[in-house]
DNA sequence: ACCCTTGTTCGACAATACTCGAACAAGGGC
DNA sequence: GCCCTTGTTCGAGTATTGTCGAACAAGGGT
């Protein structure tokens, strides 16, 4: 299957903000920040996978992650150069925010 | 009358990056971001004065910017030094970016 | 061959968000 | 007092988005 990867300088900033503008992508980037691949099924974050793998694509089409397919599996990275190349400063500083408190 | 005026840092960020997500307040954030004040009506970019009545209401509820009443006008600046504090680089990596193309 | 695991895609639904015209509110100028 | 300017609010329409269950696709293991 063909996985529509576009390159992010061609991804209009106004999509790439969005995709970075929801709490559950929001926790996968955190986790993809952490550096190396991670299956798709990792992201565990109280949505079904149907709801998992839209908002993997959302990051996908927002030139923000690669996968690579392995066997039954999904690997996903965080494209961390492109992204600190492109928007030096913006993952940093979206990151460095708290994440939402679970409770309270 | 009263108006809401968040600090940003009690935005979630999710709601700054959303508010920021979007090409016409995109327009009017690098406008403000010329440095200054200005009424509301100086941005004319194709919407109705209601509709840009609503995108500066998003941006001020998102604790980006802040705005002054004088007589029937009110004054708008962006809030240029808790943006960088709170979130160092955002908004010169979004506002580096190229504004999105009219033409083409 | 069969099943299990992994993940995507397809409706469908609810909730948001963007947009507008029209009505309204508040000042300023004459 | 009257009108014009500036801007907000309301209601409505349309589009987009987040969510899910169910069905599907593709590999791997046994």
């Amino acid at each position: 299957m063909e996985i529509h990867e576009p390159e992010l300088r061609e991804v209009p900033v106004t999509v790439v903000l969005a995709a970075l503008a929801d709490d559950v992508r929001l926790q996968i980037v955190r986790t993809l920040a952490e550096g190396g691949e991670y299956a798709c099924g990792t992201f565990e974050f109280g949505v079904s996978k149907a709801t998992r793998s839209h908002h993997l694509r959302v990051l996908r089409e927002a030139g923000l992650t690669r996968t690579r397919v392995a066997g039954t599996s999904r690997y996903v990275r965080l494209r961390r150069e492109e992204i600190d190349r492109l928007y030096p400063g913006l993952l940093d500083a979206v990151l460095s925010r708290a994440a939402p408190a679970v409770t309270s």
